[in-house]
DNA sequence: ATATAGTGTGTAATTTTTACACTAAGTAAT
DNA sequence: ATTACTTAGTGTAAAAATTACACACTATAT
């Protein structure tokens, strides 16, 4: 027997891929279901842009009630609007990805009002997602995938000081390749964007790797010219 | 005075400019508004989003309804939702960017029938645009000179038949600079998606240049890698 | 026949990319 | 303090890609 749902004109949404690093694991954070349609189906996070907010400040609240965060690298990618994306009625949204560091001084808790749980799964064993939102993931990774080659957002996913092996994990990952050590550090080296610390890493149980850090004034001067990896 | 006028309450649409080339310049068609607010300024064409249209069929759908022409290659590339971007309520608009050959066969004349006049101008020399037309203008220039580096869309503004020499002028114009000569077929055909054709160009009065051919075939075979210009 | 205008082509120098392996440093266990 | 373990950190040679650069050829028009 078919469910009756109620059915609304036309709204416009916007979802979130959070890809979240916890040092190990590239993870994006979902929330199971708790209402028809895709009742108990995992699902990115999303919501109604108010009448009042640009399109990032909705997105940057929508991040903000689910895990307190802010201040947060977030960009918009694409818009999904088929008539029929979503059984109640037309749903146009637009997806934006967050970079977000996990693990570090304080845990990300996701805050799942509206969702039976909120959890950040690794990318690697992902459920079957709700509506069309395995298109939507899809084409956010490949999104990331692009615009780590070319701009520098891996430093997003990584806390502020981090050590260049730390840094290769993140580009592997997002990229889904291995990479040489050698030709990697003398390539983001030679971008000229590092500020190598006078630091050392701690809590190792094997010898400590230099920390480095992301210099913002350097990438502004450089800024124009477009980095390529 | 200010005029009142009708308020609605929240409206998706599309905005699009459409590249056009004629061999000599790059346009993008505009039309003159024949209605407040901003009206007798230009602005790029754009529609309401129908009920039962997909994203894509509604972008189609303007350029259709302004040019008669179908089957363009055309792509979404940002939204813009800031509120008070309409003065008579919010509306948020995807852009999309289209690439139109001109002249040629049939002369691409637009049909104006909500506008006082529609034109192609060229982008050397742009009016002021009504609402943020502007920047959505400027954001579709930055994705094209992207694209372009990466990915084959010149040839969509060029005739079936063109020469390499029409193909550079292109890649200039979109790039905003000079390119080497040699450097250039060098690596244009070194892609191996171009089909070098027995024929010459025609009515010119020098030494008529050969006739490439786009080759979607062998492009596809190489798709998944890249092409980087 | 001559002037004109754009076509078509090669090479050397430089820069960038790739492939590849060992020693150094610190920690942990004995 | 010796040893075992684990990751950090480093250089070079070969190959490939990029850049800079100039002239002879061909078709047309007069």
């Amino acid at each position: 027997m078919e469910q009756i749902l109620p059915h609304f004109d036309s709204v416009f949404s916007i979802d979130c891929v959070l890809f979240g690093f916890d040092g190990k694991e590239l993870k994006i954070l979902l929330i199971e279901r708790n209402e028809e349609p895709f009742k108990d189906w995992w699902a990115l996070p999303g919501n109604i842009v108010g009448h009042n907010e640009s399109l990032d400040q909705s997105a940057e609240r929508i991040l903000y009630e689910l895990t307190g965060l802010s201040g947060i690298f977030m960009e918009q990618y694409y818009a999904f609007g088929d008539p029929g994306r979503h059984p109640q009625g037309r749903v146009i949204t637009l997806a934006y990805y967050a970079l977000i560091r996990l693990g570090g001084e304080k845990e990300v808790i996701p805050r799942s009002s509206y969702a039976k749980q909120a959890n950040w799964l690794p990318i690697s064993k992902l459920p079957k997602l709700a509506f069309d939102h395995q298109k939507i993931y899809d084409k956010g990774l490949e999104k990331i995938k692009r615009r780590i080659k070319h701009q520098p957002i891996a430093f997003e996913l990584l806390p502020e000081k981090f050590t260049l092996t730390q840094l290769q994990h993140v580009y592997e990952l997002v990229l889904g390749k291995k990479l040489d050590k050698r030709n990697f550090r003398k390539k983001i080296t030679s971008f000229g964007v590092l500020r190598e610390l006078n630091e050392k890493q701690k809590g190792v149980s094997y010898r400590a790797a230099a920390l480095y850090r992301f210099d913002k004034r350097k990438y502004a001067k450089l800024f124009g010219k477009e980095i390529a990896f």
